[in-house]
DNA sequence: GCTTGACTGAGAGTGCGCTCTCAGCTTTAC
DNA sequence: GTAAAGCTGAGAGCGCACTCTCAGTCAAGC
């Protein structure tokens, strides 16, 4: 499929694609003949996974370091997995952070609407 | 207490103190004699809360909004409280999100962990 | 009285992640 | 053959949230 096509299967605009290329977060995207790229599903699934850790907070720095082992090979699957290890935990403090500001959220909601009641 | 200690107790540098209170994020901050800031236990609560908005995801415009209306009094309550009920609703989506991340990226892990376990 | 240190506001600079412009190239349709 | 559509890379521009620089003011200690 061309960048256009791609672009709206994956969430993104064909500029962000190509500036994700440009960084070297899409390796060995392949060309037709007038050096037009053409995506494949495992396109898709790859970029699908990027966007889960851009969208957990990964700079696109780091997904960069994470792309080029991916490039790199088996030898870098230890490293990989390391990553994503570091990444999940932290994931997983975040989303307890999260779950404790929703809660004191939740709180002001209750005194706004004690609040509320009270001038009525 | 004065702009350093402030900023030292809600763990944010002066210059962004300064800069929040510019934007209007923080509004009747005493000052002293000097036009020193004065800073009480009030703001860092507010502070505080501005924060845990922020680091949910709220825009320091919409954050700005919210600030606005308590500024304006009694009378915004019930838009105070319409706001975080829409941010609460956003941040409750957000986590529901967040997990199915996480456990994307743990499926990862054990991904990882299998291929290195095949090539020993 | 003079240095040191912390404050002030105005405004410039930074880093990130896009987002857009533009000139040039192909292919397709008429 | 020519116009339209869609691609290309290079590079400029943008919005957000800071972050820093700088000239000036003031209080305290020597």
């Amino acid at each position: 499929m061309n960048v256009q096509e791609f672009a709206a299967l994956v969430a993104l605009s064909p500029h962000t694609v190509r500036y994700y290329e440009k960084l070297g977060l899409l390796i060995s995207v392949k060309r037709d003949a007038n050096g037009h790229r053409r995506f494949t599903e495992q396109d898709i699934a790859w970029v699908e996974f990027i966007l889960r850790l851009k969208n957990t907070g990964m700079s696109l720095a780091d997904i960069l370091r994470y792309a080029e082992l991916r490039a790199a090979g088996d030898t870098t699957l230890q490293e990989r997995k390391t990553m994503m290890e570091i990444h999940a935990e932290q994931l997983h403090q975040q989303l307890i952070l999260q779950q404790e500001h929703l809660a004191r959220v939740q709180e002001k909601i209750v005194y706004y609407d004690n609040q509320i009641r009270k001038k009525i």
